[in-house]
DNA sequence: AATACATTACCGACCAGTCAGTTAATTTAT
DNA sequence: ATAAATTAACTGACTGGTCGGTAATGTATT
């Protein structure tokens, strides 16, 4: 069998590129099938890449869930911890913003599979949820918190238990982030986020709000 | 080998307590591992019986899933539509009488569970999916969207897109049932359910009512 | 004795994880 | 420059364990 000298490499060696390769393909797989679904040649084969590869990588399936699930999202909570730190205005205007952020940078992304992904898999998880609880729901809990306790301070917001108050601006959020991936494939049109997120700040704003203000 | 004339039988022919001892069983694995991790043999051990029995009673394991899923949460719609029908009163207080009521016979019970593993599975099971989202979720929605329209009819309520309405009232309500079955396992105290519901229902009425009401 | 409910032992498909071998890239020798 | 030697990224066939599903067998009930 002749070689042709002009044929391209089977493949190539790309060291650096593969993990980010991998991890973007198990993000997607995972998000779409759930964890013990997703095969590992599938993965590697998305990647374009053989299953020893993944090997090379990751130590196994479980690193690799991790690993999907520990990136990306952390640096958007330290983006919005600065936001909250720096902040001097009204609580009302705060809330806009945390919520108009987290919107555009979890809900709309597909980060917002990931927190559907680790809501799902959390009980089979018990160490990587333990990390997620700690580096995303506490401190993301947080900076919720932060905003309502300014606006009970400045007197713009009632004295209402703060952790419920951001158990209830938290759901809506999350809930349309996560609804895409779940029963949200069965709706025919698609949600209005810009209306949607409109409404919402409309009514959780009033919600909150001392009456008369 | 003797055997003992006195000797309780190895098993009990129970032929209508098993399928309903099998959903039970299947439902609390499903909820906890999901789908796939949960493993037959487990289903049929809690149950108190053996694997070839539970397919005396169910074809296969997906068989076993959508009799989990359709299984008593449609029962639990009609009431709603029923209370709904027959009201006659302020919207917000139908809005309280509804969400406490689904609290009570879902957000409550283990009936949470099954929401949440639908919430997971939904994009493996496309048809058991769309029953679901037929049967439970858009009668559901009807339901809440039922009280905001007549809170608007009635003066009550300000007039906002009705559907973002919906899912800004069921969020705070899905959202607390599914998290004890996932992230809310890393919490150490429980979701104070009463004075939740509590802030929940101030909250979400304010913010609906036309100021000034 | 006959029936139907239940168990046990088994099969085979599937897939995570391994490893011996292959090939691209790099370095050293000519 | 060119080729040979070396390194390390990558492949893909293989293995061992798991688990959904079935068949052969046993036992409670009528």
């Amino acid at each position: 069998m002749e070689v042709n000298p002009k044929a391209e490499p089977r493949w190539e060696r790309r060291k650096d590129a593969r993990p980010s390769e991998l991890l973007a393909a198990a993000l997607n797989l995972f998000v779409e099938k759930g964890f013990a679904a997703t095969r590992l040649d599938d993965v590697a084969a998305r990647a374009g890449v053989s299953k020893g590869t993944l090997y090379l990588y990751f130590d196994n399936k479980e690193a690799l869930f991790k690993a999907v699930v520990q990136e990306g999202i952390v640096p958007v909570i330290d983006e919005g911890e600065a936001l909250v730190r720096d902040y001097r205005g009204s609580a009302p205007e705060l809330l806009r913003q945390i919520a108009r952020r987290w919107w555009e940078s979890v809900g709309a992304t597909h980060f917002a599979g990931v927190l559907k992904l680790m809501m799902c898999e959390a009980q089979n998880f018990p160490d990587v949820a333990q990390f997620h609880f700690e580096q995303v729901v506490q401190r993301g809990k947080r900076i919720f918190a932060s905003a309502v306790e300014l606006g009970i301070r400045q007197g713009e917001f009632r004295a209402l238990p703060v952790d419920h108050c951001v158990r209830l601006l938290l759901a809506p959020l999350i809930m349309a982030a996560i609804w895409r991936y779940s029963l949200g494939v069965c709706e025919t049109e698609e949600l209005d986020a810009e209306t949607y997120l409109d409404t919402y700040l409309d009514v959780a704003i009033a919600g909150l709000s001392v009456r008369g203000a």
